[in-house]
DNA sequence: TCAATTATGCTCAAATTGAGTATAAGTAAG
DNA sequence: CTTACTTATACTCAATTTGAGCATAATTGA
């Protein structure tokens, strides 16, 4: 029944991780430097069909042994078999498929290598301190000037960007991503010929391929888990504070939470429960918690949605 | 830095596609027969990436052209490389990476062709009536006498089958399958050689290669997405009363809702506008709604959750 | 005209959530 | 050793959401 006559292209398959950690007040991903090129870019390696029994394990292991990290959660993203994206000039003809995949590694286990900031590829996302200022300096105004000629696309930065009566919702990673690729005003979208001239503010530091789409994919994906899975504790030490783990969801969300209901909410889920003993730093002792696996009632930490505030609408 | 001596494997890239729909009560996929196969089979192609420029549109093309069925929403699944599943004797051995998708279309697009009753291949999966009989009678004594084997996954089955103090999540379709497999009570477990005979009850009618795997992933993400995007207006008419939306709701989460309460959920999210028209069967005429694109609040619909209830605590 | 059937409106209490205030338990400086 | 500062934790309170049900409306068919 499938069509028979197969183009019989010589396909590769290679796969891209997005590796993610917690790390001194950033969340970092491993990145990779070229010679050749400024942009960084993801681990990747090729997926070899008659060697790895899945491509999970062929990830781990491979990860293990060129990247040095050991990965706690792991997690298909997406295939991206895209046309247009990637052959940017030279690149090999057989490079087609990659499958993209977001993993999660504990601080301890990240081995040496280089970390990047997340946020420095994707600054309008993290609005833990304020609403960044680049939304309305740069992105907005340049999209209402893109909107002129595309306007069909209005109701989808409406809704991606949070504009007028919408909220900002923060998994839409990946569709302001690529609504700003559309729009030309990522590096990328220069790169691969989508516009003739690179935009006159760089939006976030670029990277090599499309792998800051698949970043973009890994931060919106994380962020979605995140509220009804307890994905955050593949972040996290063996034991932590409230506080260390409210840190880390703030990183992971992009927002600032307010602490006494965070405490509630998390203490609520059972997700976690006291060891006894204590931390100590500046104020208070903290008390040190772990995660306490599934055993108990694994509700939903929907609360973590980030939501404007009850009566405080949302700017802009 | 990717390893470099590639094996050179000969890949082959297909598609296969849950198709959905709701027609005349039932949760209906797209199935095909083969003259040599008993069981049934989702629509499959291969990808040929010298021809399309992106999966989803060569899988559009592919669908409405080979299968006659116009789609509504598309969505990428998973990709399936896994040995040791698919290749039951025979089977072509370049047959390696299975991308899986679900695909939603309205029953007026619905063309011609055979549609297949989605829970006659998951009968655990549909509460709407009450709970499944074959839970008790025959999945979990299974699963117990299997755990006396493998012990290490009581968490899992505890989890994915809601029993003890666990709800049952009605989206854990994948897990619940899986778990089923491993622990060979599916027809499909046998013929992939896990297995020396088949289970003593078929649970559920099987399905040729990890077909039924997709269609599990495929309920499971559905269940998930209608939460907190409009997914299902995809499988609706154009104008639809709220008693329709909701039976299509029921459909696809498998489990019955409290009528005055989804109308206030529904009309609270503002994903819909009354015509002014009625329509007119047994009792009172009901108003007719359409879908309104996104121009509102849209708020997730996070009240579908199925919960328990406030005091009925699941039982089992 | 009544019974059956379905739609829609409304109430009420329980639970959740947003946003504070108050208090506790440390450290570091004078 | 006392005070200021810092952070943690406990508790309160009102707004909102959610689960469940009762009441009423508008049809059709007998």
């Amino acid at each position: 029944m499938p069509m028979s006559d197969s183009g019989n292209t010589d396909i590769l398959i290679d796969i891209s991780t997005a590796i993610l950690r917690a790390h001194e007040g950033e969340l970092q991903f491993r990145a990779l430097e070229d010679a050749d090129e400024s942009a960084k870019r993801l681990p990747f390696g090729p997926f070899m069909p008659d060697r790895h029994r899945t491509m999970e394990i062929s990830l781990r292991q491979w990860v293990r042994e060129q990247v040095g990290v050991d990965l706690a959660h792991v997690e298909q993203l997406y295939t991206f078999a895209d046309q247009g994206r990637y052959r940017s000039g030279e690149s090999t003809d057989r490079h087609v498929v990659s499958v993209g995949y977001l993993a999660l590694a504990r601080a301890e286990d990240a081995g040496g290598g280089a970390w990047d900031n997340l946020y420095s590829h994707f600054p309008w996302e993290d609005w833990r301190i304020r609403r960044p200022d680049v939304l309305d300096a740069v992105i907005l105004p340049a999209l209402d000037n893109w909107l002129g000629r595309h306007d069909h696309a209005a109701e989808r930065v409406r809704l991606a960007f949070g504009r007028n009566e919408a909220q900002w919702d923060e998994e839409f990673v990946l569709e302001r991503y690529e609504l700003l690729y559309q729009a030309g005003l990522i590096e990328e979208a220069a790169r691969d010929g989508r516009i003739t001239s690179p935009p006159q503010e760089a939006l976030g530091a670029p990277m090599q391929l499309d792998h800051r789409r698949i970043l973009a994919t890994a931060l919106g994906r994380l962020r979605g888990k995140l509220k009804y899975r307890p994905v955050l504790f593949d972040l996290m030490p063996d034991r932590f504070t409230l506080r260390a783990l409210q840190e880390t969801t703030e990183l992971v969300i992009g927002a600032s939470l307010h602490k006494q209901n965070f405490r509630r909410l998390v203490e609520k889920s059972g997700f976690v429960e006291a060891t006894g003993e204590t931390s100590r730093a500046r104020g208070r002792p903290a008390e040190l918690f772990r995660f306490r696996h599934g055993n108990r009632a694994d509700r939903p930490l929907a609360g973590l949605r980030v939501s404007g505030g009850r009566k405080t609408g949302r700017t802009s």
